[in-house]
DNA sequence: CTTTGAAATGAACGCACGTTCAGATAAACA
DNA sequence: TGTTTATCTGAACGTGCGTTCATTTCAAAG
């Protein structure tokens, strides 16, 4: 038996990055084998290597995605000048995008020190900017007198850890609606910057 | 050669889970070999086994000996009647114990998924002991007219999330004291659960 | 209908894994 | 000092790892 019926590049590939995603996230890059994520697919094992030139490429790949899908989507939203409401945007946006992909956030907090030293560099950039974004706003709002932050750097941290929390305890179907939650800590996070 | 000059149990007993506490924290569970454990040791692989039954029970190990000793140090705080009082004790002893001990922190929120089934349970079990205690501090605080949460479980959960944060930035010898990022904290802490 | 190239197999490579154990040596005790 | 006991070595076990590659088979193009 060689080529399967029915195989198309264009469908495989999807399925190898989809079925790393799924195993990564639910044991853990290093604890995840090749022959895993072929079983995942239906393959065997060296047909990965049609898709990927390695598995650290893999975890490469997928944490990439991420990052660029969420620098992407918040550059997509469109923005007022209120600091205020900027703030809310930015907290209804991150918990919602980090909802919406559960395996991908887990992946990109949980995996980084999986990565190679220059992959590392390269995600960290991504993340930063990211960060920025939330920090810019701060320090506008902070300056135009609607917020009141000791520290913008850790109003910035505190706010995305707490934010990114929310992945640890969600569950689809649960006792509060997505948007109940992001209206909860839109609240908290509101109050925590205040004067 | 067999038996080393000045061996003990004693001894090398706390220095083969020194040396695996620094190596999951610092590469992971999964990606850790027993070989490299003992070679931090200074032993051969085969030694470890007088000192744990297996890797598993060296990860459980650690991270039951971590929330034990979380727990009670903190039922060693004493206690004022004033939610405030102990809302900001709460604050200021979860950030002190966390940046204390990066390493076990660090393992004991990242390697849950590699506990087995039964070790697990008993950790999440530790951990939920711990967010009930501050979980109490906000439900009287709300009852009292202190505090002003719309859901006291996710005030919890975004309270630890927010705290449990500095550990992933916090450097010894930074720009901020251990005491100025308690305080920073608390400031926005209060201000999030404030009416 | 034939040809061609993409897609996948399955066996193999060397290596590292967790764990076991008989044997060796130092420490503790009599 | 001589004997016992605790501590560690070093080799070995079977297993699974990431990756490569000659070979086979299917899909598409002519």
């Amino acid at each position: 038996m060689a080529r399967k019926t029915g195989s198309h590049s264009q469908i495989t590939g999807p399925r190898v990055h989809a079925a790393a995603s799924k195993l990564f996230a639910r044991h853990g890059y290093a604890a995840v084998s090749m022959r895993q994520i072929a079983g995942e697919v239906g393959v065997q094992a060296g047909a990965l290597y049609l898709y990927t030139p390695d598995k650290q490429s893999l975890l490469f790949d997928l944490m990439q995605g991420h990052m660029k899908d969420l620098l992407c989507a918040w550059s997509e939203q469109d923005m007022s000048d209120d600091p205020m409401a900027q703030l809310e945007a930015f907290v209804r946006f991150h918990i919602g995008f980090h909802l919406e992909r559960p395996d991908a956030v887990f992946i990109a907090y949980m995996e980084l020190r999986n990565l190679s030293e220059e992959n590392f560099v390269v995600i960290e950039a991504l993340r930063k900017q990211y960060e920025d974004a939330l920090e810019d706003i701060l320090r506008r709002g902070q300056k135009a007198g609607v917020f009141t932050v000791p520290d913008t750097k850790l109003a910035m941290m505190a706010l995305i850890a707490m934010l990114t929390g929310v992945n640890t305890w969600y569950r689809e179907g649960g006792r509060l609606s997505r948007n109940k939650v992001e209206e909860i800590y839109w609240d908290m996070a509101r109050k925590a910057v205040a004067p």
